[in-house]
DNA sequence: TAGCATGTTGTTGTGCACAACATAAGAAGA
DNA sequence: TCTTCTTATGTTGTGCACAACAACATGCTA
């Protein structure tokens, strides 16, 4: 009757679930801005870390490489790759077609439950707002997409809107890390990003997710917009 | 100076160039039901067709398992997944949606070269239309597929336009099979799918790619409610 | 003869050793 | 001192052997 040597490790998980453990864990840290971008990572270390062997994790780093976050080069190492806000001009383009279509295609039943969620995540934006933190911004921020996809239950739909997600998820901290001391503009942008929850939030209470979908589309369009103006900014 | 034995295999193609091959190999096999849905493959036979150990070939696997066209089972083997109409209506009400915006986000610059190139499909699918295989079919509707899609310069658009696609193509195939003898619902589909080949094509000519996603669009609604219409009869 | 336990066979999952490759350091030469 | 070739080092890619697991066949028992 060994206990598992690591926190957060059931020891009734499944090879696939493990699988989805440490691609999700690799997924955060580089949207954290945890690996910075550039940085090298060692496959052997890696698989150290999570108890396993290359073989099981080079499958993660396959994903991960599949969907543009990592890339792996013969005889150099695994590479998290580098992000410019004009390479993701389309990602955020075909992005906001689709939070758009996530409150038309096959809508969810809005029960209490959901609404309980929304209202949850509202007030603990609020608090965010009040310590101003980015990294906090960029968590409640992430979970707050997760929330929206629920509200359709086309799947397809939920799984591409998750990987052109993550795509962008970095953009937001690396763009505003350089902009430490401008303390206006982060405010700004949560103030803004707490309106958004507002505005959805209240949507969802009162069924309508299509106009849901409208907010989330206009606000992915202008936070994009800032983040260019505010990269142009500094290079220009 | 060793000659390769297996034809189609340059010899100067990277370990990137040779995933792809197989990749596409396998996706067009299982698309084409040369892989019955259900059937059975080997790890060890695909790698000695292919030249390559099961290690590298496993790659090509893993990822075809995550766009549900295989399914890998500890212990029992890599299955070829079987398609229901029911669980792919989500999968077209995204691909109708994508089809409209491939003619609105990012469309490339029409040229000659462009509009020789859906000439020339159209004039080998009038061919194919006189013949009347539904192979053939599959085949010039799975070219002209990746035609329509460069009609946008948008990258991300493109991979999920084609992912979504793989996974809806057999449904097509499947429904024919069951239909033989009923010719006249056959040169019913080649016709339909001929007037939008047509239509399309003179829409590129004309430079309307809104239109031409219009037209896609429409064609991809029916041709979904006509395979439904036609597993219904069956079942019903 | 039905039911069950058990061994047998076949497949995918994993770990490990080595090959292929790229990079950087260092030495030799001009 | 600069250039260039060689060598050393470190990393990912591949092949292979074995473990984990499931399905099937076989024989034993009631």
């Amino acid at each position: 009757m060994m206990a598992d040597h690591a926190a957060g490790k059931p020891a009734d998980e499944g090879v696939r679930g493990r699988f989805e453990r440490i691609y999700q864990t690799l997924r955060t840290r580089i949207c954290m801005l945890d690996y910075a971008p550039g940085s090298r990572l060692r496959e052997e270390d890696l698989a150290g870390e999570f108890g396993v062997s290359r073989t099981p994790l080079r499958r993660v780093l396959v994903k991960l490489e599949a969907e543009g976050l990592l890339r792996s080069v013969h005889g150099v190492g695994t590479i998290v790759t580098d992000i410019d806000v004009d390479e993701l001009a389309q990602v955020y383009e075909l992005r906001i077609e689709l939070a758009e279509l996530v409150g038309k295609l096959s809508p969810v039943i809005v029960d209490a439950a959901l609404i309980a969620r929304f209202r949850d995540i509202r007030a603990r934006c609020d608090r965010m707002v009040a310590e101003g933190d980015p990294r906090e911004f960029s968590r409640i921020n992430m979970e707050f997409f997760h929330l929206f996809t629920t509200l359709t239950t086309n799947e397809p739909l939920r799984e591409i809107s998750e990987r052109l997600y993550y795509q962008t998820a970095r953009i937001w901290l690396k763009t505003a890390s350089r902009l430490e001391g401008f303390d206006e503009l982060l405010q700004n942008e949560f103030v803004t990003f707490q309106r958004e929850v507002a505005d959805i939030t209240e949507a969802v209470e009162h069924g309508d997710l299509t106009a849901a979908g409208y907010v989330r589309r206009a606000h992915i369009a202008m936070s994009f917009s800032r983040i260019r103006q505010a990269s142009g900014a500094e290079a220009g």
